[in-house]
RNA sequence: GGCCCGUUGGUCAAGAGGUUAAGACGACGCCCUUUCACGGCGUAAUCAUGGGUUCAAUUCCCGUACGGGUCACCA
């Protein structure tokens, strides 16, 4: 097993968005892989036909590929056990059922839809705890099934299952889970359509593609006892299983599309940073060795540990997730930072003649989600209405009265400024507020409230002022001037 | 309902047969501060429950409750 590269897969439907369950699920099988130097591949399962969504893989690839789980083979990449779109591997599992046929170990079955449904009526209405097929077919003559294949009747390949004993499966985080085989189902293999179910094509291409370890929602642990009997049946070796637990909305509920936090692209369209969308997901079911908890991708390779696995669900928590992503804004690089806020800057901001240095430094250590720059800035382009009342601070001690006089000292003050940089700004203010011997808010309170009309901004009054520039600086100082006059 | 799985503060969670039961988010308070933040410090708050086993159990075992999953020609 150690001398075995590692190659693990993250196998999505095309039925829509991706889920942020999903994506979870995609993290930790990238993760597993790539902290072992294995293969990441990915396979597109579209074996139900009518639930194909249009658009749906490429919505696959930009997702992933956003994230940066960039996957070793796959469908357009290619590799050497390809295809891995299984519509086109259709012939392949047909090939694999018939051969458990001739080991006796599936079997084909005539029974119609109506003829199941019914069974499955007649079961509920004598209140059977189990509901699985009659197995009618199961020890036809070999005679009516060869008639019948002649004759061109529909049929489905079924698994055949042992009907006494225990299969017990093991799974990493779980270890060894035994069930009795009475309870299993003689599982359809092959679809009337001729396409695989998900639980038999899984079972080949997961063994046809060498992949090692499967990570995969708990809602296959149920099912996971049949694939072993599968893997028996071809005498092949079962994977490495690991299923990770589902996150939820509350304690009753998993996230769902109802409510708008499902997917993936929700969140980016909410404002999160992408590293931190993958950062916050990833401590969900996980919990990493030390007491770091912010993490890029790469850094999550590293760290990431089978054993801080959970077995039990967990609980969204937006406010989380917001603090992780202010997190990742706030260790961004200037230049970073530049490029992902301008965009968001750009929708209340125009002007051109703004320091945007200063006013992205003053921005980023307050910015928890990209969307909150938009109201941030946009006192920038025109001054708003403001009231007087805003003038009023109790910390600072100040009152439209005592701002008047702050105000009718800065002005003077500003316009004596040659060389308009933040420094300047600072000193030639800071050299007023000593020569007449009162408060730093004194000044400075009025001064911000002047420039912005607003009771909280990026920066203080002298950030306010170098964004702004000199001329509309003061054209806003006289305004504070004629309002409070 | 049968079967499978789970249960540490409001949330994410570490932990181990003997600990003052980590840490983070959130809440609250204080400090810093030209606003709001950032940052720093601090406070409150957790082992679902009943039985065992043991000198000792939150940790091991069994039951109960609660929650989740599953029982498709869906994945």
């Amino acid at each position: 097993m150690a001398d075995k590269r590692i190659r693990t897969r993250f196998a999505p439907s095309p039925t829509g968005f991706m889920h942020i369950g999903n994506l979870r699920t995609a993290i930790f099988t990238y993760i597993l892989a790539k902290k072992n130097g294995g293969d990441f591949i990915l396979r597109i399962e579209d074996t139900d036909l009518e639930r194909y969504v249009e658009g749906a893989v490429e919505k696959i690839y930009d997702t992933l590929r956003t994230c940066g789980l960039n996957w070793d083979e796959g469908p357009d990449v290619g590799g050497d056990y390809g295809p891995y779109i299984q519509s086109e591997r259709k012939d392949i599992y047909i090939k694999y059922a018939k051969e458990l046929i001739d080991k006796g170990e599936a079997y084909y079955c005539f029974c119609t839809k109506e003829r199941i449904d019914k069974l499955h009526e007649e079961q509920a209405a004598q209140n059977l705890s189990l509901r699985t097929y009659d197995r009618h077919c199961r020890d036809l003559p070999r005679e009516v099934v060869e008639e019948n294949l002649a004759n061109g009747v529909p049929y489905v390949i079924r698994q055949k299952m042992p009907t006494e004993g225990t299969t017990t499966f093991r799974d990493i985080l779980y270890g060894d889970i035994s069930v009795e085989n009475a309870i299993l189902d003689d599982q359809i293999l092959i679809k009337a359509d001729g396409m695989p179910t998900y639980n038999f094509a899984n079972v080949i291409d997961d063994h046809l593609m060498g992949i090692t370890h499967v990570v995969r929602g708990n809602e296959y642990l149920s099912s996971a006892p049949k694939y072993d009997l599968l893997y028996k049946a071809f005498g092949w070796e079962v994977p490495q299983y690991i299923h990770v637990e589902h996150i939820m909305r509350d304690a009753q509920h998993k996230l769902s599309k109802r409510d708008g936090d499902a997917y993936f692209g929700d969140f980016v369209e909410k404002g999160f940073y992408v590293p931190a969308i993958i950062n916050y997901i990833a401590l969900l079911g996980w919990a990493p060795k030390g007491e770091n908890e912010i993490f890029t991708l790469d850094e999550l390779v590293k760290e990431f540990d089978i054993s801080g696995l959970s077995k039990s669900p967990a609980i969204f928590d937006i406010q989380k997730m917001t603090a992780i992503n202010a997190e990742h804004i706030r260790r961004m690089s200037h230049e970073e930072f530049r490029e992902a806020a301008m965009p968001y800057i750009r929708k209340t901001c125009s002007r051109e003649d703004v320091d945007f240095d200063i006013l992205l430094d003053a921005l980023q250590p307050r910015t928890e989600l990209f969307t909150d720059i938009p109201e941030k800035v946009d006192f920038i382009d025109k001054l708003p209405e403001y009231s007087n009342d805003l003038y009023f601070n109790k910390k600072m001690k100040t009152s439209p009265e005592t701002s008047l006089e702050a105000l009718k000292m800065i002005k003077p003050v500003l316009e004596g400024i040659e060389d308009w940089n933040s420094e300047s700004i600072h000193s030639a203010l800071f050299a007023e507020i000593e020569k007449r011997g009162v408060k730093n808010g004194f000044m400075l309170w009025p001064l911000r409230v002047a420039l912005s009309g607003k009771p909280s901004t990026p920066g203080g009054g002298i950030e306010l002022a170098a964004i702004l520039g000199k001329a509309d600086s003061l054209a806003r100082i006289e305004k504070g001037i004629a309002q409070l006059s």
